[in-house]
DNA sequence: ATCTATTGTCTCACTTTATGACAATAATTC
DNA sequence: GAATTATTGTCATAAAGTGAGACAATAGAT
């Protein structure tokens, strides 16, 4: 077995489309489960890498933002009735995979992305990989669910870092983007005025000359992470 | 082997003497090998249980306010030659605990302790546990001295939430107690009025009408959490 | 040329925080 | 037992930050 046995990683896969913020779930072949994307650890490679690795093959993006925010380490937390029915819907051998139904510890990433680079790939075992949005996500395998909850409140609690937004938006972006941004992790509105006023102050944007063009009204400035 | 290969748990244990933050570190039969209190999890124990347990058995305190804060997964991070020189130290039968000088995984976490409750043990492999000044940790084996650096971040960030002055102060305090835990935690003096408006605007805390006498000046309110 | 939607900025009221001042008081000293 | 000392709880004022609205500027549509 080259995997250390009884440890995986999930990851919950952020991107923002303009509106709202959105997780990548997967779908298994003919069974109707869906799941967060994760993955085993080699024995010989460190779990950071791991982790790049999958979102990569799944995402096609290298060196996403990465945060590995909190273990879930319930001896109960394994279904080994849906992994069966995954590997058989899949034609694989139950024997060689018997290590796949025992216990877990998991370790729950969350990546920020930008959407628009993004070409979702499923992986050997999945129909289909897709982006949700945050407040539809469908009812997932084992823990995924309180997986996607605990990575969404420690996303709030870090939204004041510049670093969330670097990865959720393209290099240059407007006022508007970043609070749309901000309104779509806090889910809720905030005061236009008051935002930028905030966001200027914190003296961790760079304002440049060109502006955005192509709508029928003054052009916003366009902003990037200092 | 009845431990789940490859992963293991340290802890960083805090305490405040009323002065300063302090740690709890051991140290290794004749080896001067100093390491922050870890273990391992059962096949079929859950980490929190895992922890909680060996928390207790070298504090002699049950439910502690444990944070678990960080997956440490270089898988660079082992030292076998060091654990090996603890186990001959001790005796130890090499062939039999050789899956202890592989490569570990280690769930880092945070115990918020109430220093005078505290008698701290050593394990069956250590000298000593003793508390150290957090300004004046030794060299500690393998990554460990990361492993306090990112607690005391960590630590840093959460000092808001009342949960963390609750777990290192006795059930009843003063406001100058409650302000010194802060300063300890975040290195800095802070001002009194200020500080003393901010936590009871709070609403967290509950004044006594007892008084904690014994000092030559105006008895302070006594306060506890709500 | 005029209109429309959105932007950048300003103002004023209100809230929160910083800083210093001061009276209250428990134990100590005389 | 009166004066002293150190520290506490609270207030006053100044400074900084935030909420809510107003308004001029302007790129493209009409």
């Amino acid at each position: 077995m080259k995997f250390i046995p009884n440890l995986s990683y999930d990851c919950v896969i952020f991107g923002f489309n303009g509106k709202t913020l959105k997780i990548l779930i997967l779908e298994y072949h003919n069974t109707g489960l869906f799941a967060l994307p994760g993955g085993f650890i080699k024995k010989n490679q460190s779990l950071q890498d791991a982790v790049n690795k999958g979102v990569e093959e799944r995402t096609g993006i290298k060196d996403v933002f990465l945060d590995q925010f909190q273990i879930f380490g319930d001896p109960e937390r394994a279904d080994p009735i849906a992994m069966r029915r995954i590997l058989e819907a899949n034609n694989q051998d139950l024997k060689k995979n018997e290590w796949m139904m025992g216990r877990f510890i998991t370790v729950g990433h969350y990546a920020l992305i930008n959407y628009e680079d993004v070409d979702p790939k499923p992986d050997h075992l999945s129909d289909s990989i897709d982006w949700y949005d945050i407040n539809s996500v469908p009812k997932l395998m084992m823990d995924h669910n309180e997986i996607v909850d605990r990575a969404l409140e420690v996303l709030r609690n870090n939204i004041s870092e510049k670093i969330i937004g670097m990865n959720l938006l393209p290099p240059k972006f407007t006022m508007k983007q970043l609070q749309q941004v901000f309104e779509a992790i806090l889910d809720q509105t905030l005061r236009r005025t008051s935002f930028q006023r905030k966001m200027l102050s914190l003296d961790i944007l760079q304002r440049h000359e060109k502006l955005f063009e192509g709508k029928a009204h003054k052009a916003p400035y366009l902003y990037s992470f200092k």
